[in-house]
DNA sequence: AGCACGCCGACT
DNA sequence: GTCGGCGTGCTC
């Protein structure tokens, strides 16, 4: 029989035992089945029912045994296109997942099933009217009816105006009851009809306000990155703007381009919930386009943004990492903002890596990839000098102002005068300097590493997690100690639990560093910003309106003060420790830190006043703080670059890494020695170096010892595919059952 | 990864 | 008898 067999990619299956499995179209399914459905089918001995996605169909099967039939279509219509399923495929090669894995990274929650089958969030629709009569007879109809029923009368008088409104509206703005207008109705008068409503997280109302006008540079900027988008072919170019530049501007004149010419445009940023007053500029520039996708949408919220890209409602995509997946139909423009910012790769699976994805889709629609960033990504500087990618560069500060004046305090020298606190006295002048002015502070505190911890005066007891390698660190909010990686958490003890001494508390934190400022400036309100006081949905903008309105002389955070920020009275930015991402291991640390530092930096001085900084750090002499401290990105670039080449690390290679992880450290090490083994075998021309093993830096994470295998070498197709033959050989083989394996392409930590 | 099948020992 | 332990093999 003719088109009776379906190519499925099947959830239940497992990395090594992913392919397209071929299944029977029951003839009643023939019609209907198309490419990018999803189905539920029988698999394996059980016949457990299980989701996949139709890839292709096809007149007939090369598989020799009986085939199994497909038990349900899930979808009406297709829910991705043939080039989201091609982009899946990529994927699988790319980053080591299944297909179906990538599937589901693709497709909003809002799209998925529970177990029976029914989808979760149904489509929304609204109730609308509508003249069913010509606008004459409506208003003879209205004069009419003016006396015998004013209700009628008043709905026919909005009708006449607005021609069509959602009925709830109407009979608010009409004063009157729902009998009205079903009489309306009835009389055949007027029309009522469902259309889709879409639950937005805010809906853009009133004008749109003109495009910026653009400085000289930021024109030059635009024009040739514009030429290179229009000119319909595929590339990729490097905006190198400092902070403060104008890169916005910018992305609002080449979204506008591609909106005239009937494209979308993807804008990707690192994290949304930090970006509110970005989000709010591109609302007003382009009110309804605005798609925002991102995590803490609830499921329909999400959904119904996706919807809307997807039928080309909203043509101006803004979102994070899972937004790089957003089915528009005409792809201009995919702009990735800060583009040096890990948070663009997955830890999970399918651990891609959006700027990957975004040159793939670019590839793809012949589209332009543009990346942003004040501290570019030493590898996007590298294609840029080398020529792969255009260049393009923002010099000059907005409203022409001056960096700030940056100072480097040494803390070691703080501590030798007597000062054991994390406030050094040069910040601590500075900061009364500006609570004098009445102008505002932030202080940056570098969380990785600067948690508190209880450790014990006498004989150094730290409390540690009994599931993971790491210690745990004190919540002053419900006073428990916690672990990061796993989430235990337990009461302190009285006293040490080792010798009984005294426990002290150690590190710095945010609110180590409040409750210092608070008693270095009694009478001065101090604002905390971290994980624990933004945890309340929507606190994170409370926060920082309160910042602006209220004038609070000093706010103090982590990670988070240090993006988007714009604030005019802000003259005073202080680091209160710049070196713990220095010294995190892997070769990305000194690029993390310049770009740190240079973003805090960046919060300093941006309305009419000059700004100034302050790093404190251990290190003064170290060359990455100082070349942040001057903002010096070629500096910085020139170093590093050299560093990258001795030690042939990316841009000189990419690599790829095999994680073992097991219950025993001793297996897992094993295991790792024999991938090694394995991979020496087959890589023997040289072209790759292999390391290794190696634990991870927080080897035990929930009981699970983490070791690791790296690969240094061209990351092409050939290479994959050792790594990845390598992994599927390892699952078969039952001697390591015990330990779970999985290859990524240029892994984070 | 699941899950069924099959072979073996122990128990109301 | 027959319940359930886990080793083995398969997934259109």
């Amino acid at each position: 029989m003719s088109r009776a067999v379906a190519k499925i990619a099947v959830s239940a299956a497992t990395y090594w035992l992913d392919k397209p499995y071929d299944y029977l179209l029951p003839p009643e399914l023939a019609e209907k089945a198309k490419p990018g459905m999803r189905v539920h089918v029988p698999f394996s001995r059980g016949n457990r029912r299980t989701e996949g996605v139709i890839l292709a169909i096809a007149e007939h099967s090369d598989y020799d045994q009986p085939l199994k039939a497909i038990l349900q279509l899930l979808d009406e219509e297709p829910v991705l296109s043939e080039e989201q399923l091609k982009l899946a495929f990529f994927m699988r090669e790319r980053f080591f997942c299944t297909v179906y894995d990538a599937v589901r990274a693709m497709l909003p929650a809002g799209l998925w099933f529970d177990e029976e089958g029914r989808r979760r969030i149904s489509d929304k629709s609204i109730e609308m009217a509508r003249l069913a009569i010509e606008p004459e007879e409506a208003e003879a109809l209205r004069d009419a009816k003016r006396l015998r029923s004013p209700g009628q009368a008043a709905i026919l008088e909005q009708l006449c105006a607005f021609e069509c409104l959602p009925s709830h509206d109407l009979l608010l703005h009409a004063g009157t009851k729902r009998q009205a207008l079903k009489a309306l109705e009835k009389a055949g008068a007027v029309e009522l009809y469902r259309k889709e409503a879409y639950r937005r997280p805010q809906i853009h109302l009133g004008a749109t306000d003109p495009l910026p006008v653009l400085s000289d540079e930021q024109e030059r900027a635009f024009t040739g990155i514009d030429a290179l988008a229009e000119a319909d072919r595929a590339g990729a170019a490097l905006l190198f703007g400092v902070t403060g530049s104008g890169k916005t501007s910018v992305y609002i004149h080449l979204i506008d381009r591609q909106l005239r010419r009937g494209r979308a445009v993807i804008l990707l940023v690192p994290e949304i919930a930090l970006t509110p007053q970005m989000i709010q500029t591109f609302s007003s520039h382009f009110g309804n386009e605005v798609a925002v996708l991102h995590s803490s949408l609830s499921v329909g919220e999400r959904y119904d943004e996706w919807k809307r890209v997807r039928t080309g409602k909203a043509r101006v995509v803004i979102g994070t990492r899972s937004a790089v997946f957003a089915p528009t139909p005409e792809l201009g423009l995919i702009i990735i903002d800060e583009e040096q910012e890990e948070t663009y790769k997955s830890e999970n699976i399918p651990r891609y890596n959006a700027r990957d994805v975004a040159k793939y889709r670019c590839a793809k629609a012949s589209c332009l990839l543009l990346l942003g960033s004040a501290t570019p990504d030493i590898v996007s500087m590298y294609a840029a000098q080398t020529g792969r990618y255009a260049y393009f560069e923002l010099s000059t500060r907005y409203n022409e102002h001056e960096l700030p004046a940056v100072e480097i305090v040494d803390m070691k020298r703080e501590l030798r005068r007597g000062n054991g606190g994390s406030i050094s006295e040069r910040l601590r002048e500075e900061l009364q300097t500006n609570i004098d002015r009445g102008e505002q502070s932030i202080l940056f505190i570098n969380r990785r590493g600067a948690n508190r911890l209880i450790s014990c005066g006498e004989c150094g007891y730290v409390y540690k997690c009994p599931r993971c390698s790491v210690s745990l660190t004190y919540h002053s909010t419900n006073r428990r100690l916690r672990c990061h990686y796993c989430g235990y958490s337990r009461r302190p003890d009285e006293a040490c639990p080792d010798c009984g001494g005294m426990l002290k508390y150690i590190g710095v934190g945010t609110q180590m560093v409040e409750t210092e400022l608070k008693e270095l400036f009694p009478g001065s309100e101090v604002l905390r910003m971290d994980a624990d006081t933004v945890a309340p949905a929507g606190s994170h903008e409370k926060l920082l309106d309160r910042f602006r309105e209220e004038k609070i002389p000093i706010m103090v955070g982590t990670q988070m003060v240090t993006k988007g920020l714009n604030f005019e009275n802000v003259t005073l930015v202080g680091v209160i420790s710049a070196d713990q991402s220095l010294y995190a291991g892997d070769y990305r640390a000194g690029e993390r830190t310049f770009s740190l530092i240079t973003q805090v930096v960046g919060r300093s001085g941006r309305g009419q006043k000059p700004g100034r900084a302050v790093i404190q750090t251990y290190t003064p002499d170290n060359e990455t703080i100082v070349q942040a401290a001057s903002q010096d990105y070629q500096a910085f670039y020139d170093a590093e670059i050299g560093m990258r080449k001795l030690q042939h690390t990316p841009p000189f290679s990419e690599l790829l890494s095999i994680t073992a992880s097991g219950l025993s450290e001793e297996h897992v090490f094993r295991a790792c020695r024999r991938i090694r083994e394995r991979l020496d075998a087959l890589l023997t021309d040289g072209s790759a170096e292999v390391l290794g093993p190696a634990p991870l830096a927080v080897v035990k994470v929930n009981n699970r010892f983490r070791y690791r295998v790296m690969i240094y070498g061209q990351a092409n197709k050939g290479l994959r595919g050792v790594a990845a033959g390598v992994v599927m050989e390892f699952c078969r083989d039952k001697q390591f059952s015990d330990v779970a394996i999985y290859a990524d392409n240029d892994p984070n930590d």
